[in-house]
DNA sequence: CTGAAAGCGCTTACAG
DNA sequence: CTGAAAGCGCTTACAG
């Protein structure tokens, strides 16, 4: 009844299968390069032991962790999540554990968490947007720990990148809209300051207003936090102006349901006196009245790539590769045509 | 140019200082001990070399990974988000890191992810509900690794759990949509199976009808997953008796708002036509139109608690206190009186 | 195919 | 207050 509730070790298996330590981890590890009698003895044993490896002993012995680290903006709303479910999902296919952590969309915040993942010993890293401290991609390489980039791309970029193009994305939706006779756009965005992703949106907005002889000068630029209620407070400002907006392109979904509500609280139509979109094509966006126009973005399909390339990265030490994902632009209640 | 890449040790710090390791050590966990002389010098020459603990080093040593594990049924929607995400921040004020996995809702991922995350080293998990196979506890108590359930709360159950009552709290809610008239109720649940919420929900309805003299027996059920589609299906099937419902009960939001989609989508009027109410109150249950009537869960409060409670566990391996949450009811525009 | 043994980089009684 | 040294439980060249 003592020795009942010590965990067991590699010795204790390979002591009681008559084999020496080296034979069990090659059981565990290399199987095909122990022959099937000594293997099934030995795994018998495994079994009947209930043994697992020591985390601790074999991360330092092996010098990996079989861990990877993300560090997202947000986990509050949906915007991440489930690309992030996905990039799990892909990661225990393979073995690996997720270790997360969240920035806030907080440049230093998320310093610290990729220095507290890595020093966790996280053999690889998932980080969104590739707009950051020179010093921490040099971080990184010091400490030789691959970095993929999610939810942007860029084909110049430093590092490998799964994702899509922010600015061509957004200026899709945009022609949607102009095309439906509106000139006078307002944008609703997050911090573009360290926010590669946010700046690029409003480039492709710039982009398409250039393209269909439109001045970008006179484009009303709101910047907040990615919160709903702050894209309500942003649309009312924007609709405060003696020429309010016809359209409101909005950074992303959850400032673009902010923008929504709002309107319903102001006795605003949506969209017979203004058009909202959004970008990201969450939960939300289907269900808020009237549904959002939207980017639509291949969360799932971004978080699982990610995990596939980044563990490959791990285990082949290469540099790794980028993929461009394809967004499409759906249409919803919320865009109309311009009234006047 | 050589060595410069190579990650520095704690021996590498002792010999540039000029101490023991075991000195290094001191200073890096138990700074008290060290005379202020040493620790400053050496404080020193760890900034001045990069020097971070090898996190698998210290695991073995100290036998201790400063990491916990948090299952939760899914990533996918908001429901568990907001409350990882307090869970997550509390738990890195305390220098813990926050290793994530998901079930979907399945016993069997389950049990499978609780042994990855246990192997893995977790000091402590975060499990939410406490209906799942004695085996596991017995896994979990063999191993030494505490746990906490998270969602639920019971005066009597053999772990400690940080939640909430749900059978008062839907017995509350049963009771205001009782109050409005309503006789004819309907219920779309999650699946009851290994989930003692949505069971404790249930009776929480049985409690309300049957103090109000109505017959339990008379409810119609419908099991479902917990995703805005089948949500949406059990409403339509609910609605597709003879007598239907004037009111339908959710077990979470996202079945309520699925129902409240298709009930638009059939062109019937809620609440006029049905009155429809969730569960949770995440962000989707104001987003949606009309705004849900739910119970509102303190996700944040219940996050942040647990995180506490589970480090204090860890670290005093004490068996840990249960702490009763308190919930609330919001009455929205998707609840209203019967027409009868 | 298998074993003996070094080594991974820390922490922590035990002395002094 | 500080140091010498054992030990944590694996993996992996190196032999044979």
């Amino acid at each position: 009844m003592t020795g009942n509730k010590t965990v067991p070790t590699l010795d204790d298996v390979a002591k009681t299968a008559g084999v020496s330590t080296a034979t069990v981890s090659r059981c565990i590890n290399t199987p095909e390069r122990v022959v099937e009698n000594t293997r099934n003895r030995v795994l018998k044993v495994i079994d009947q032991l209930g043994y697992t490896p020591n985390f601790g002993a074999r991360v330092m012995a092996a010098k990996r962790t079989y861990t990877i680290g993300a560090i997202i903006p947000t986990m509050e709303n949906a915007i991440f999540a489930r690309s992030l479910q996905a990039f799990q999902e892909a990661l225990h296919q393979k073995g690996y554990t997720l270790l997360v952590a969240s920035s806030a969309y907080r440049p230093d915040v998320e310093e610290e968490q990729i220095r507290a993942l890595v020093s966790r010993g996280a053999d690889g890293l998932l980080l969104i947007g590739h707009d950051r401290d020179a010093s921490i991609y040099q971080y990184l390489k010091q400490r030789e720990v691959p970095a993929l980039i999610a939810w942007t791309f860029a084909d110049d970029a430093p590092h490998p990148c799964i994702g899509f193009d922010n600015r061509a994305s957004m200026r899709a939706l945009t022609e949607e809209v102009l095309k439906r006779g509106h000139r006078r756009v307002g944008i609703i965005s997050g911090a573009t300051q360290g926010n590669d992703r946010a700046r690029q949106r409003i480039e492709g907005i710039k982009d398409a207003l250039t393209s269909n002889g439109l001045d970008p000068a006179n484009l009303n630029i709101v910047e907040t936090k990615y919160e709903i209620e702050c894209g309500g407070e942003a649309f009312e400002k924007l609709m405060s102006f003696k020429k309010p907006p016809t359209a409101i392109l909005c950074g992303n979904d959850v400032l673009a349901v902010g923008a929504i509500r709002r309107a319903r609280e102001l006795g605003l139509d949506v969209p017979g006196d203004v058009s909202i979109t959004g970008f990201d094509d969450i939960e939300l966006a289907k269900v808020v009245f009237p549904a959002l126009t939207t980017v639509h973005v291949p969360h799932r399909e971004m978080g699982s790539k990610a995990a596939v390339e980044l563990v490959n990265m791990v285990e082949t030490k290469s540099a790794g590769s980028s993929a461009e994902l394809n967004t499409t632009i759906q249409i919803r209640g919320s865009l109309g045509h311009a009234k006047n």
